[in-house]
DNA sequence: GTCTATATTTCGATAGAC
DNA sequence: GTCTATCGAAATATAGAC
């Protein structure tokens, strides 16, 4: 029981440990080149020991994007549901979802290209729907709230997580570009898409 | 001089089709799927064959681009220079290019996927920036007309352009999403952002 | 239980057949 | 001039060492 907890243990901290390097050796050399033998140079073991925690580089990869994924996840319903109406929560949400791939670029290729390859592969449905239909959910609410039922949500929350995946890899390109402003740019064009009249929130 | 002529179009036609088997295999599998032996699979030949006409795989790859992205820019500024006013040729070209994508699918993997992977390799600065200058070029034009300069036009272009993608990427996944619908819906919230004050153009 | 060493497949590219 | 047959590197996954 002790022994077997242990084991459990160690191996679970041992797989984080895999996930990291992962995460680390997909944002150095990109997600193709990210092989077994790289992943596990990375952590100075043969590739095989890799295999041994996940059976595949499939399930490797699997795992990864589910850390990065529920990282992501957890810091965005943190930030959004300090909101105090749904107007503003599309704000933050914009602005946060910036802000953290700006902070975590290292999660950022994984996520991008990470998510291209699955989703153009095998199953994946659900976070690809995930992807905007947490934005779309908000932006509907706040549409309703605000008045403005001409906004296609649906195309307006695609639009807007495909703006953000395409100002991140400007960012990574070009290191002059500021992303957090680029990111509070984007927020003023989606709420004043949004907005009943005029005029901006108290930012 | 006759039979070097002769020579020479059948070898431009055989690269032609070495393209278009390029274009159809990487729309079928995915980019860093289409190996050379795939490719050569699908024109009945060893891959070999291909090196002959193409050195290397990057380059057969690079023309591909070159031919996708020729087709595309040579329909952009066909219809582009159509528009009577600068606020209509961005809604020309938001419609313009949901539509060509929307046509050609073949087209749309290696377009995103092709770009993706040579900008984080190597050169490629110049396509990349091309993406969506062009669009911001046209933006920063129209809002100058329209006098609405409180709108980030290298931000609008960028976001616009990756939006796009999204929209074409969320088509693919789904084949009850009506693409051009979308990019309507697109065009009309672009130039709400652009526009002087409430009215739309005459459609 | 954990990893190293090895086997197998697939890649792009060279060399040679026709 | 055009392609097939083959090579060496690199990929993943298996089998065996400790």
């Amino acid at each position: 029981m002790r022994s077997k907890e242990a084991a459990t243990f160690t191996q679970a901290a041992r797989r984080e440990q895999m996930i990291q390097a992962t995460i680390e050796t997909v944002a150095e050399v990109g997600f193709h080149k990210a092989s077994l033998a790289r992943i596990a140079e990375r952590m100075g073991i043969a590739k095989g020991g890799i295999i041994y925690h996940f059976s595949s580089r499939d399930e490797l990869i699997r795992a990864a994007l589910q850390e990065v994924f529920d990282r992501l996840t957890r810091h965005m319903l943190e930030q959004v549901e300090r909101a105090v109406s749904l107007r503003e929560a599309v704000w933050i949400y914009v602005v946060t979802l910036v802000g953290y791939l700006d902070a975590h670029r290292d999660e950022v290729r994984l996520i991008s290209e990470g998510f291209a390859a699955t989703q153009n592969a095998e199953s994946a449905e659900e976070q690809v729907q995930t992807r905007w239909s947490g934005l779309a959910d908000i932006l509907d609410q706040a549409v309703a709230e605000t008045g403005r039922p001409g906004v296609d949500t649906k195309v307006l929350a695609i639009t807007v997580s495909g703006g953000i995946d395409a100002l991140v890899g400007e960012a990574l390109r070009d290191p002059g570009f500021d992303l957090r402003a680029a990111g509070e740019r984007l927020a003023e064009m989606v709420d004043h898409l949004i907005e009943p009249e005029g005029e901006f929130p108290d930012e």
